[in-house]
DNA sequence: TTGAAAGCGCTACCAC
DNA sequence: GTGGTAGCGCTTTCAA
C-alpha cells in the first residue's frame, strides 16, 4: 500500500497547531483568476510586447489582492541571470556621520537609478571568505570600503557576476575601480600643519577601540611619515572614546612634554581638548589640537577646532559612475585623482 | 535549415569583445572533477548523512577552487524553501551615533547567531509599497523602525514567509511584535522637566530637514501634551543644522520672550546653544537647554549639557528575542514595557 | 489573446 | 559511495 503515506500538500493536518499557510505563488494566483501562469506573469509585470484583455487583467490584479501574492525575488533573479543589487559591506565599526550622510546619499542615488543598494552585515567574515559571502548574492556591483577585499576577491566577484566592483580606501586593488581615499594622507596633512605652525614634539592619538585600527593606522603612519627626517617627535597615544580615558590622558599629559596632538578626528579631539582644559592646560597655547573629518561640532567648540578634512565623492557621484561601470564594464575607467585631505585652519592650532 | 542559426551555449564570438566567462555553476565543477552535481553539493555542504570518499572530496574541492565556483544564494533560497536573512530597512535620514550604535551591535549578535542581517535601501517607497518589496526577499525575520508599515504591510510580510516582524516605534501595530520607544515620552520628559525648573515659556525645536518628522514630530506633540492646561506655552522652532540658522534664531531670540528650550536632540541642542552664547545669551540663567539621546559630546559642553535619554534595546536582546520569535513562531510574546525615558539633569537646565 | 513548457542553479530523495 | 532527477517560483519563447 505505497500509496497511504503520501502527503497531499497543502492538506490541512487534521487535528491541531494552526499549519503556517503556505505561500501564495503566481500559480494559486493563476488558478484563482482561472488564467495560466503565463497570464498573470504577463499582468503582473505590465509586459508591453503582449497584449492581455483587460477583463483579464481585473481577474488577476484582484486575484493577486486576494491572496497577498508577492513575487519571489530569488526565482525572478535565477531566471533572469542578473540582479538589480549594489552590495556594500556593513562596516566593522558603527558608522560615524560623515559616512552615514554619504552612505544614505550613495542609497538615495542609486535607487533613483533604480538599483535596490543592499548593506550586508558580514562582520565575523574576513577577506577572500567575505567576498564570497557577497559573491552568493550575485550583486551586479559592489562598493568595499578597502581594505577589505584583495586581488584574489575582486576576481571572485566579478567572476560571480559583479559587473564592477569599485574600492573605497587608500589603496588600488587589482581588478577593480578604486577610489583613492588616503586616511594616511590625513595624517601628514595634520602632521605637516602642525610642525608649520612651529610644534615638535606631536601626539597623536590613536583610539583604543577595536576596529579601528583600518583607519587610525594610517592616519598614525602619515604624521610619523611627515615628519620623518625633521626634528619633531611623534608620540603615539591611546584614547578611549570615554572621559575616564581621556581624563587619564589630560592626567598624565605635563609628563608626556607635547605641544601639540592630531587626535584622530574631531569627535576625539573634542573629547581630549574638554579633558586636557579641565585639567587646566590651554589650547592653543600649551598644546595645539588638530581634529579631523570637518565635522560640525569642530566649529561649535571654543577655540574653534582646526581640522582636516576629507573630501568624500558624492554619493550622487559615485552612483552615477557605478551605473555606467555597469551598463559598460568595457569601457576604461578614467584614473582618478586621489581625494585630497585638506587642512582647515581654526582656532585650536 | 533551421539550425544555422542556433547559438551553441559558451562558444566564444569569433571576434571581438571580449565574451563575459559565464558564471560557473555546481554543474561546471561536477564535469571538471568528473562527478555528478549531487555529490558536488554534497562535498561543498560537507553534508553528514552521505559519505563520500576523499579523493573524491579532494578533487572537488580542487574544481571548485580552480573554477572559483561560488554558489547561487537565489537558487539555494527557491530550493530551500527559506533563508536566513534578516531585513532591516534603512532609515530615511543617515543614522546618528545612537542608532548606528544599535544597528551595530545587533549585526554582529545576529551574525553571532548565523543569521545574515541585511539593509535594504528603500528610498522612495512608502508604507505597504515597500513592506512588498521588503517581502520579495523572503527574509526571516523583518526590524523595522516604525511607522513605517502598517497592520497591512506586516500580514504580507508574514504571508511571505517572514516568521517574526518587530517594529521599533511608538507604536504597536497589528501582527508584529512591538518595541514600545515613544519619542512623544521623550518630549513629555522635557518639557515636565523644564516647567519643574521653574520654566514656563518654552520653545521646542523641530529640525528643518526633510525626513525627520518621523522622530520631532512625536517629540514636539508629546511637549505640547505635557504642558497641556498648565500655565506654560509651547513655542515651535524650525531650526536647519547650520550656523547660520541658528545664528538667525539666537538674532531673534530676545523677541521670542522664551526661558527655555527642548532642542530636538544633543547636536541640536549643542548647535543652538552656542549661538545663543555667542549672542549673549546665558545658559541656563536666561535659557534652560535640554537635549536628548544622550550623547557623549553633551557631557563634553559647557555647561554640561542636560539631556533625555532613551534606553535602546542592546542589539544582543534583540538578536536573541528576533532568533526565539524565528524558532517558535507561536510563542506567545510576552508584552513588552515601552522604553522609558528618563532626564539626565546635568547644568545647561 | 492565452497556454504549455523549458530551464535558471541548487539540494535532497531514492536507486543503484 | 555515487548518480539520476524532481522541483523550488519565475519569465519567456513558441504554438495554438
Amino acid at each position: 500500500m505505497p500509496y497511504v503515506m503520501v502527503q497531499i500538500p497543502n492538506a490541512p493536518a487534521p487535528t491541531m497547531p494552526p499549519v503556517p499557510r503556505p505561500v501564495p505563488t503566481s500559480a494559486d494566483v493563476a488558478r484563482l483568476a482561472g488564467v495560466s501562469r503565463a497570464t498573470v506573469s504577463y499582468v503582473l509585470n505590465n509586459a508591453g510586447a503582449v497584449r492581455i484583455s483587460e477583463p483579464t487583467r481585473r481577474r488577476v490584479r484582484q486575484a493577486a489582492k486576494e491572496l497577498g501574492y508577492v513575487p519571489h525575488a530569488a526565482a525572478r533573479t535565477l531566471r533572469a541571470g542578473h540582479s538589480r543589487m549594489v552590495l556594500m559591506p556593513t562596516l566593522p565599526v558603527p558608522a560615524g556621520p560623515l559616512y552615514s550622510q554619504f552612505v544614505h546619499d550613495f542609497q538615495g542615488a542609486l535607487s533613483r537609478l533604480d538599483y535596490t543598494v543592499v548593506q550586508y552585515g558580514a562582520t565575523g567574515l574576513r577577506g577572500d571568505d567575505a567576498a564570497r559571502a557577497w559573491a552568493e548574492l550575485r550583486p551586479v556591483a559592489v562598493l568595499v570600503p578597502s581594505p577589505g577585499v584583495g586581488p584574489e576577491g575582486v576576481a571572485v566577484l566579478k567572476r560571480s557576476g559583479a559587473r564592477t566592483v569599485v574600492t573605497l580606501g587608500p589603496e588600488a586593488v587589482e581588478g577593480a575601480r578604486a577610489l583613492l581615499l588616503d586616511h594616511a594622507d590625513v595624517g601628514r596633512s595634520a602632521a605637516a600643519h602642525l610642525y608649520a605652525r612651529g610644534r615638535r614634539r606631536i601626539g597623536v592619538v590613536v583610539p583604543a577601540e577595536r576596529g579601528m585600527e583600518m583607519f587610525s593606522g594610517p592616519r598614525l603612519a602619515g604624521s610619523r611619515e611627515a615628519l620623518h627626517g625633521t626634528d619633531a617627535h611623534v608620540t603615539e597615544l591611546s584614547l578611549a572614546y570615554t572621559e575616564e580615558s581621556a581624563a587619564a590622558l589630560a592626567a598624565r599629559w605635563p609628563a608626556l612634554g607635547l605641544d601639540a596632538v592630531f587626535a584622530y578626528n574631531d569627535e576625539y579631539a573634542m573629547l581630549l581638548m574638554r579633558a586636557l582644559q579641565d585639567a587646566g592646560v590651554r589650547v592653543p597655547e600649551d598644546v595645539a589640537v588638530i581634529g579631523a573629518d570637518d565635522l560640525m561640532l569642530g566649529r561649535l567648540l571654543r577655540p574653534r577646532l582646526s581640522t582636516v578634512r576629507i573630501a568624500l565623492p558624492s554619493g550622487r557621484d559615485l552612483a552615477s559612475l557605478v551605473d555606467r561601470a555597469v551598463r559598460s564594464p568595457a569601457a576604461v575607467p578614467e584614473p582618478h585623482e586621489p581625494f585630497g585631505a585638506t587642512v582647515v585652519q581654526r582656532d585650536s592650532s
